[in-house]
RNA sequence: GGUGCCAUAGCUCAGUUGGUAGAGCAAAGGACUGAAAAUCCUUGUGUCCCUGGUUCGAAUCCAGGUGGCACCA
């Protein structure tokens, strides 16, 4: 199949002004955004997870945010699905459609897509709760025996990782090893990635204002009305569980505020981490002023 | 003005009977295949406030100074 459809992906660490040129870009070639952020997906979450406004998601027609609940189960490899079955359809009649996101692996995963994995919730949290008794010894032991290939390479002290490994052990009877191939595949339309990024004091000084001005748009009614699901995965989250801490006067609303955008900083670095590998990015400066020419300019290269 | 306490890493502090320093946090770097704004790993040379003294040797003891805090005037 020929490559005539072209995906362009706009990446970079948070605050850095991805929605911005991604609304920009959409406008110009006249066409939808898909959204990759894994936070902006959930319907409870406005504030404290930048979603573009009223006026910008009137502006170009986006998807794949406020679409689910914070009650409901999503991850990665829904996102895969979903987004590829949105891709083909949007196009059917677009040459070009724009993908704005900062999740680093739900972006994977629609780039590249995940291995065929299984994953069960029940099984997932009985390995949770052994993990609270015996501590992360007892997982380890148990992974060592099962699997003790992946054991040998993986960060055994991440609990994450290794919870992970077993459930897949444990559903398929397989070693989680011989299932991972991590294979790349191929999509039938051209990837342009175009990467955001800014000097470190630069980003920081907008993560900081960015923060402050979520508290001013109501950002603590937001989270006050979220209390009750604060057990929810989808409420841990920069911005939300910081609040939580202050509205159970385990700190004050400024030292709530500071953890705030300090945890976005240490975000924003990990992002960074994770694409800096990543040599098929087009990097741009985005305080340089002309980035939606030039990345026109790469999408039609 | 007097007395007492304190002064060690960016911050909060340890430092046993004198043998030239180390925790937590922050920060920086890294990892990452269905929890991913999650989760985890690695990294500690700093005029031990200054000046002098005692000592083979002082962050540690002594004197003076500077700064901070507390109490008394």
């Amino acid at each position: 199949m020929s490559k005539s459809k072209k995906l362009v992906v706009i990446l970079g660490p948070t605050a850095v002004g991805k929605t911005a040129l991604a609304i920009d870009l959409a406008k110009h070639f006249q066409t939808e955004i898909i959204s990759a952020d894994s936070r902006q997906f959930f319907h409870e979450l406005n504030i404290g997870v930048a979603r573009p406004s009223e006026v910008e998601l009137k502006e170009v027609p986006h998807h794949f945010i406020g679409f689910i609940s914070i009650h409901d189960s999503y991850s990665a490899g829904t996102f895969e699905r979903d987004a590829l079955a949105k891709l083909e359809e949007l196009f059917s009649n677009h040459d070009v459609v724009i993908c704005c996101g900062g999740s680093m692996m739900y972006v994977d995963a629609l780039l590249y897509g995940l291995d065929e994995l299984p994953s069960d919730k029940n099984i997932r949290s009985s390995l949770k709760l052994q993990l609270e008794k015996e501590g992360i010894e007892g997982l380890q032991k148990e992974l060592l025996k099962t699997d003790p290939e992946y054991y040998n390479q993986m960060d055994t002290q991440n609990p994450h990782r290794v919870i992970r490994a077993l459930e897949v052990c444990l559903i398929t009877s397989k070693r989680y090893s011989e299932l991972r191939k991590s294979t790349i595949n191929v999509r039938d339309f051209e990837i342009i990635k175009i990467g955001l990024h800014g000097e470190r004091n630069w980003l920081y000084q907008r993560i900081n204002h960015r923060v402050d001005q979520m508290i001013a748009s109501g950002l603590l009614e937001e989270v006050k009305s979220l209390i009750p699901f604060k057990h929810c995965n989808a409420l841990n989250t920069v911005g939300y569980k910081e609040l939580f801490d202050y509205f159970e006067k385990e700190t004050s609303l400024e030292e709530a505020v500071n953890f705030i955008k300090q945890h976005t900083r240490n975000f924003a670095k990990r992002q960074m981490t994770w694409w800096k590998r990543d040599e098929s990015i087009h990097w741009m400066n985005a305080s340089s002023g002309n980035t939606l020419s030039d990345s026109i300019l790469w999408v039609d290269k």
